[in-house]
DNA sequence: CAATTACTAAAGCGAACGATACAAAAACCG
DNA sequence: CGGTTTTTGTATCGTTCGCTTTAGTAATTG
């Protein structure tokens, strides 16, 4: 070993992050990244390798800064019932105040269908949530702040399925009433018997 | 007029929708389209404009297709309540046996935030979809299938987020018991007070 | 201080991109 | 038929694509 790099390599990922998250896969090309970089192609080559190596780079990145932390933080700063609320309650907000809506979902529809590396990434991250639900679901009807009369399962796969909704539907109708409404309606599944 | 077309207008965009609806818009390239319609570069810009004006057509052709006929064909044939169902279902075992997803929802993610145009076809096709629930669920109401505990509004707001839910989950984790679950769960509240 | 190593910047590779120019050919209308 | 109009096949426009090469420079090691 010698000279070392002349960047900071979290710095320019988070900077390929925002590229590709605002333009998607596809439409971003690799001097788009380099000029946001700050990097020439052999230095952006040598560092990450090519276009699609430096996607999977930059969306495990942005997974575990986006969401296993945050998981992480609701698992432990909440109650159960209430750390599955504010999960729904923060994505609603998330969508409606950032336009590029998750970095996960856009992947999941443009990249991951034509990439089986991406895809067991994404299937393996939404198990993750699903996970996530399904653990604070059975705590909470541990505790009694959650009805016991359906699964956790069923629940954490409801959950799970109105997250990616109301992402989806963010990005093209970014309607405070309209989202909020949604995620109540699945949090009231919570209570019903 | 003089000359006539050599083929079907219909017949050649649902080959440009089939490439579209595989390999979404950036990754399909007019050569691509051109071949599967097997025109030349200067018949199809000249019977259908420029890419985006194409992509356009296709996806309003397709919407035609496969979105606005189905409801038309629930809203006659079943009551209320079963045509509700009948959808989610339907959601479910075409997300199973297609693994292209649906078009519309792809069109959401990778399209509609850098095309006002195509944002706009698909926020309205969106509100139909959610007008066919609300109304459906109204009538549900009325004649005592669906319970009167929530409003049309807010029902209808969930099951068209479970919708696209399921059409992003779909994609990556194509497993029958998850999907349906989760559809499950979003029609019980039709039961719930 | 060499010697070595890894970096960067600039130029450029072949291929593919979206879109057009142009002339030949085909169908309509009088 | 002849004249007009539209469509069509081919060739190609200029640009950009992902990626590599080359030449030279900067930092580390002995």
């Amino acid at each position: 070993m010698s000279r070392p790099r002349d960047f900071d390599e979290a710095t320019v990922l988070d900077a390929a992050i925002d590229q590709f998250w605002n333009h998607g896969y596809a439409a971003t090309s690799v001097r788009d990244l380099g000029e946001v970089m700050g990097l020439g192609p052999a230095s952006l080559y040598n560092a990450f390798g090519d276009k699609n190596t430096l996607f999977s780079q930059c969306l495990a990145r942005y997974l575990d800064k986006n969401m296993r932390d945050r998981i992480a933080r609701l698992e432990q700063s909440l109650p159960p019932r209430d750390a599955v609320r504010a999960f729904l309650e923060q994505t609603v907000s998330e969508s409606l105040a950032d336009p590029r809506g998750c970095m996960l979902v856009n992947a999941a529809l443009e990249v991951a269908p034509h990439d089986t590396q991406i895809n067991a990434v994404v299937a393996a991250r939404l198990e993750e949530l699903e996970s996530f639900f399904r653990g604070r679901v059975a705590a909470g009807q541990a505790d009694g702040s959650i009805s016991g009369g359906r699964t956790p399962e069923d629940l954490a796969r409801l959950l799970l399925t109105t997250v990616l909704g109301l992402r989806v539907l963010a990005r093209t109708r970014p309607e405070p009433a309209l989202l909020r409404s949604a995620a109540d309606q699945a949090l009231s599944l919570l209570d019903a018997a």
